[in-house]
DNA sequence: ATGATAATGGAAACCATTTTCAATAGCAAT
DNA sequence: ATTGCTATTGAAAATGGTTTCCATTATCAT
């Protein structure tokens, strides 16, 4: 059930149309089920989410547009060890923040965190800047991730 | 054939000690393989190049000693995105390079580089900090890589 | 040398992801 | 609305890196 808060087509069909893709139920639900979450989603939960909804929608169809939204950039696809992708939505209408990932190395869970961004932005601006200038490489994207013990997982040992 | 320069045990049979791991041929083996590479080896590279000299060490254990070393913080674990994890020893008698990754999202290539490290360890010392503090996160480890197209690949386009 | 048990390897199992392919649906042009 | 071209889809099968099983072997403290 797509929600377009009353206001025409929603923010990425042009994203879609610019791209030449075409817009089909499936990818609508796919990215709803994204844009109305907080959490790290792999393709099993998209799917198992999208098909409370629309039944008819295949696994395969989850990871073929999951894939499609990683290429055009509306996606980010994040490894965090657990033998599974998870996928976030990279930006979104409200203009979801930035952030990045603590990763516990026991438990697997994750924590996303904003602080230190500013930083970090800067100087990976610097960073990208001068590889880009030293090794010819046209930087598009970034990963930062810290692992360790979580709290919880810090009282086990 | 696992050279010690004539200086008696290797120097991580200590670490294998501490931790109350046995040590085997199979283990010296596929350490003598990291510790001789500059690449970022898969697990099947490391199982066919100890293959050569060891015929008899399986794969599994290529894995599992694997698993081992990064348990044990001799041994970076990474997802470069082609489906395979690569191996890189973390730290060596010469004092391996801390490094990171420029990773072509076209064609895989990956690129180490050492510049801008300084200002990053920087960086990453303040946010572990911070962090931890905030979060109670014991942060053991940290990983930073840039994606985007290296230079063959974009002349391609 | 001995014994307790960690380590091993080959085969089979696992399981997330990809491929195949015939059927369907989006959309530009009519 | 209708048509035609072709991108998209879903179900099933295939793929392929990694793990698990389990009987056998090797390590190392005693």
């Amino acid at each position: 059930m797509p929600r377009r808060d009353h206001m025409g087509p929603p923010w990425w069909h042009g994203r879609f149309r610019g791209h030449g893709y075409r817009i089909t139920v499936a990818r609508e639900a796919i990215l709803d089920v994204l844009s109305q979450t907080e959490e790290h989603l792999s393709a099993e939960d998209v799917y198992l989410t999208v098909h409370k909804s629309y039944p008819n929608v295949g696994l395969t169809t989850v990871y073929r547009t999951l894939e499609l939204l990683v290429h055009i950039g509306l996606v980010f696809k994040f490894d965090f060890g657990d033998g599974r992708a998870r996928y976030e939505l990279s930006e979104g209408p409200k203009g979801t923040r930035h952030h990045h990932h603590l990763v516990c190395t026991n438990c697997g869970r994750v924590i996303d965190y904003t602080d230190f961004i500013d930083d970090e932005i800067e100087l990976l601006g610097r960073a990208e800047k001068g590889l880009s200038d030293k090794f010819n490489f046209r930087i598009t994207n970034h990963l930062i991730q810290f692992y360790g013990l979580c709290d919880r997982c810090q009282k086990k040992t």
